[in-house]
RNA sequence: GCUGGAGUGGCGAAAUGGUAUACGCGCCUGCCUUAGGAGCAGGUGGGGCAACCCGUGGAGGUUCAAGUCCUCUCUCCAGCACCA
């Protein structure tokens, strides 16, 4: 039989054709007698061409519409269009082109090719964010977050864009440069309107937990947030060099103070200096004031200088410490009243915690660095508490504990690179030299009694002392359970002059000179590892938690457990810090929503009041970038504000962020035409939360987490319904090029989809982008063109299918096919794993090819299968039957039927197939009755030779059944 | 470094703790064709002549039974990162 092909460019333009004219996807959004189901994709920018991403994003959701929809949901699945933008501007700047001319242009394109994917949007919800229509809700929104105290102007360090001459948010920068083109950003002081989306921070983070969101979204996001719980400590200054005046003194006679913010204060005893962020406003007020305040004020006048000129980019990339000590000052230790020095580092950022780190180089990495660096003193103040777990010697958590003080010391060989080590005889350890201290021995007098008890040395000498570390063990010999305060010692040999070791003593260990790569495999104690690291490394810093010493009266705690009672003791407050920073929504561009404020002649500013809302675009303006924004050139603005306010007041001449337009587009949707209110409270009532938003996992920390700051503000304004916008949220994966390179016009690999739609037909592209992976996991899907005309071949197939059916009525493998197919279908779809619920409806067209005939009904229950997929296809053989042969029922559309539905018990077998193991391995297998009974299914395994030679005597000694599953006999 | 996710055939991938590799690609064999980069039929994890044995990154463990659960470890991807 020749192979018969549809032909898609015939099919797919009158299909499509037939849904416009036919309106079959406009949503009654007032329908009450259907369940509302928003679904969600992340509305595109104009760019003027639809890439393989925009396909994905369209074609897998379209495909869940068309499901939810036959399952008799009242879907809305609108379409619109994020249309503020830089390219437009870059166009007019360029190119001379109209931005909105462009815009709307590009637009016009979009919508056709968006059609030809066949697509079932409801067009009549469309919007595009810039228009005024939409944008005088924006504006009306903004103003009522400057009421609540939501959208301030305030000045600070914002980054800057020199290549795009505007300022970004700290979302847009990536590695410190700019998002969109890369360029690298500097940093400038400047009066910006923010959003103030810390005030969320703590609602962002703890609402994530309700969310049935992905792993990795829900935590990108609190990375992003980044909570951090610690104490805000204040530290007192005082001068050095005028004794009479002990005390710096603010204007209002107030002590000076640096506060810092630590997540350690319980390693407070260890705070040997302070430092400051260049950004600091103490640093800043000491170098301006008329005070001589520092009496190096040069010195840190040219540190802060080049710290300002740096970049943040040229800041991470230089690694090594820098900074300087402000010498005049002292900062005064909250608990022990002591001095210690003040230093300006550029380690410290200044917009981050209170700018001030207090610095415990014991305890922290960069402090370590920068004290060692510096030279300055380094105070252990958390000794590490080792648990042995691993035998010899572990710990016995369930038995009496003895307290113990020893020292452990690594000692070094009079001439060679090799290091002391015991080798016990009777419990096989290795270690280093140990000892007990008794009565008043220091540790070094311990550690020269043992060593001359031990190995008969006598010339020794300390070298360094390093600290404290808690051991908790087993000591075998001793037959005790330990906590041992571990003091940690570097010593050398002196010479080799040895007394003669006591006979008890020789014949307990052998004396051995290790390597350090020696020392460090065979020693066993944690502790003696941990002395090992922390004398051999440079940068050995212990930063978790342990017991406190030198810590007065807080030594001996648990550095955990005493932190409250620190911070308290020290006048310091338990604090929460977020990396987050306030949302900077200015943008010095004119392709943007105008902010909705005017100046006063004093310079204050006022909202533009709602009467005169939209506050319109001018079009007056000079697109040439000069850092200055574009409106300011606009003369229409200026006579509009003069005309309105009166003489001297003036415009804002910035323009909104793009993402704020964006941030509550999807309840718009919900009322695209309304022009009393910027969404409708009732509509929302029933369609908020969204159920199901797909996007691109670009915007997690973007958009995601805009949109969800915006809708929490407008709720606190009992303006939504919801705590939360989203219920669900899919990031899909990414397409590349067939190369598993990223898809780029420089590396030739862009797959255009217009060109393989013509060649195969949009059907066959959505069940290929489909059928490549999981919706729903992260990844990348490179475009393979065979794939593709696989999947053209099976649509073949498909339509083939036709001729086979006959009035004869189904058969029973008919049925069970279809039955399982849809029942397989509808669980994967409902979670977005489309490429399972092709490979069932594949399953079911290689059954149903073996059949002799199809019956009518069970074809039509094939189309309606495979129609949310191939919509096109679907619609034209329905149309085929419907219309010459009358045996389905005559709806216009084949997207109007109901998705089908099976009885579970359809699929349930007389007699099912399932292995037979022994001893859990397969090793035959029965055909049995699922409802068979343990001693029928015994019997049966037992008739096959494989089994039953395992069985001499007849009878296993143990049977595991699960019914239909798995039969397992142990012999 | 921290946080999250993932490692299964030649490839994309599938498996409520119960026959690992469904479905597709690719490849192999055959049929049909003047021809085929079309179509159709069959085969395809590795080893072995075979009975069998081995196999889900690696090492342990729990279980009658582990890709799936637990512990450790390696690799890759993503987010954050001089964040105190």
């Amino acid at each position: 039989m020749a192979k018969e092909f549809y032909n898609h460019s015939e099919i797919e333009p009158w299909a499509q054709k037939k849904w416009d004219e036919e309106k079959i996807y406009e949503v009654d959004l007032s329908d009450q007698s259907k369940d509302p189901y928003y679904l969600l994709i992340e509305f595109p920018y104009p760019s003027g061409d639809l890439h393989v991403g925009h396909w994905y994003a369209f074609a897998i959701t379209d495909i869940f519409a068309r499901f939810k929809r036959m399952q008799g949901k009242n879907v809305l699945y609108p379409f619109g269009f994020d249309a503020f933008g830089l390219p437009a501007e870059n166009a007019a700047i360029k190119r001379g082109l109209d931005p909105r001319k462009w815009t709307y242009e590009n637009m016009d394109t979009m919508r056709a090719q968006v059609r030809t994917m066949g697509a079932s949007f409801d067009w009549s919800k469309e919007v595009a964010t810039c228009s005024p229509e939409y944008y005088k809700w924006t504006q009306w929104l903004f103003s009522r977050l400057f009421e609540h105290q939501l959208a301030e102007r305030k000045e600070a360090a914002v980054k800057w864009c020199p290549n795009d001459q505007t300022v970004l948010a700290n979302e847009q920068v990536i590695n410190g440069t700019c998002e969109r083109c890369g360029h690298e950003v500097e940093e400038r002081i400047l009066t910006q309107w923010f959003l103030s989306i810390t005030k969320y921070a703590e609602r962002l983070l703890t609402d994530l937990e309700g969310l049935p969101w992905r792993e990795d979204i829900k935590s990108a996001q609190r990375e992003w947030i980044g909570k951090s719980e610690g104490a805000k400590l204040a530290f007192a200054l005082s001068f050095k060099k005028h004794p009479e005046d002990s005390e710096w003194r603010d204007v209002d006679g107030n002590p000076a103070q640096v506060a810092v913010f630590t997540t350690r204060p319980d390693t407070l005893f260890g705070a040997t200096y302070l430092v400051l962020a260049p950004e600091h406003p103490w640093v800043l007020a000491a170098l301006d004031g008329e005070h001589d305040v520092l009496s190096n004020e040069a010195a840190v006048r040219a540190y802060v200088e080049e710290a300002k000129k740096k970049t943040e980019r040229e800041r991470m990339e230089n690694k090594e410490k820098t900074g300087v000590q402000l010498t005049g000052i002292m900062a005064i230790h909250p608990l022990t009243r002591e001095e210690i020095p003040v230093f300006v580092a550029d380690y410290v950022l200044g917009s981050y915690g209170t700018g001030a780190v207090m610095a415990v180089p014991a305890h922290d990495e960069r402090d370590f660095e920068f004290a060692t660096k510096f030279e300055l003193p380094i105070v252990q103040v958390v000794a590490p508490r080792l648990v042995q777990t691993e035998e010899p010697g572990a710990f016995k958590s369930d038995e009496p504990v003895t307290i113990t003080d020893g020292v452990i010391a690594l000692i070094r060989h009079w001439s060679e690179e090799k290091y002391l080590a015991l080798k016990w005889k009777n419990v096989g350890w290795t270690t280093l030299l140990t000892g007990g201290m008794e009565g008043d021995d220091s540790a070094a007098e311990t550690a020269l009694r043992e060593l001359r008890e031990e190995t008969g040395y006598t010339d020794a000498r300390v070298v360094e002392s390093y600290g404290i570390v808690d051991g908790l063990f087993y000591h075998v010999p001793k037959e005790q359970n330990r906590l041992t305060h571990g003091h940690i010692l570097r010593m050398e040999l002196t010479s080799d002059m040895r007394d003669a070791v006591a006979p008890e003593e020789e014949v307990r260990h052998e004396i051995v000179w290790l390597s350090k790569e020696e020392l460090r495999k065979q020693l066993t104690a944690r502790t003696h590892q941990y002395a090992v690291e922390q004398i051999f490394s440079d940068h050995y810093v212990y930063t978790d938690a342990g017991t406190l010493i030198n810590s007065g009266e807080y030594s001996n705690r648990e550095s955990q457990e005493a932190m409250a009672d620190i911070t308290d003791a020290a006048g310091g407050e338990r604090t929460t810090n977020y990396r987050l920073r306030d949302w900077l929504v200015s943008r010095q561009r004119y392709w943007g929503c105008p902010i909705p404020v005017v100046y006063d002649p004093e310079g204050k500013a006022h909202l533009v009041p709602s009467e005169h809302l939209p506050w319109l675009l001018p079009t007056d303006v000079d697109f040439t970038p000069s850092g200055v924004s574009p409106l300011a050139t606009s003369k229409e603005l200026k006579d509009r504000v003069t005309g309105i306010f009166g003489e001297g007041w003036t415009p804002e001449c910035d323009t909104l962020d793009t993402f704020v337009d964006s941030s509550w587009y999807f309840m718009r949707y919900l009322a695209p035409h309304d022009e009393k209110q910027f969404s409708s409270t009732e509509v929302m009532k029933n369609w908020l939360p969204v159920n199901r938003y797909s996007g691109g996992a670009e915007h997690t920390t973007l958009h995601l987490l805009y949109s969800r700051f915006f809708y929490k503000a407008m709720y606190d304004l009992a303006l939504v319904p919801t705590a939360e916008p989203f219920y669900e949220r899919y990031n899909r994966g990414l397409i590349i090029g067939p190369d598993g390179q990223k898809m780029s016009k420089s590396k030739g690999n862009v797959i255009n989809p217009d060109e393989v739609v013509a060649k195969y037909g949009a059907d066959a592209v959505r069940m290929y982008l489909s059928f490549i992976g999981s919706y729903n996991e992260p990844g990348n899907y490179p475009w393979k063109p065979e794939g593709i005309e696989a999947m053209r071949r099976f649509l073949d197939r498909c339509y083939a299918l036709r001729t086979k059916t006959s009035d004869a009525p189904a058969t029973e493998a008919e049925q069970k096919a279809l039955a399982k197919a849809t029942i397989k279908m509808s669980a994967d779809i409902e979670r977005f794993k489309l490429n399972t619920a092709v490979s069932a409806l594949m399953i079911l067209v290689n059954a149903l090819e073996t059949q002799d005939h199809i019956s009518h009904d069970g074809f039509g229950t094939f189309l309606t299968l495979l129609s949310p997929f191939a919509p096109h296809l679907t619609e034209h053989m329905y149309a085929q039957i419907s219309v010459n042969e009358g045996a389905l029922p005559s709806e216009q559309s084949i997207h109007q039927l109901p998705w089908p539905s099976f009885d579970e018990t359809l699929l349930t077998e007389d007699a099912v197939i399932i292995g037979v193991q022994i001893a859990g391995k397969r090793k035959g297998e029965i055909q049995i009755s699922p409802s068979a009974t343990e001693e029928e299914a015994v019997k049966a395994a037992l008739s096959e030779p494989n089994v039953a030679k395992a069985f001499p005597t007849g009878t296993p000694s143990r049977v595991i059944y699960r019914a239909g599953k798995i039969l397992n006999l142990i012999p």
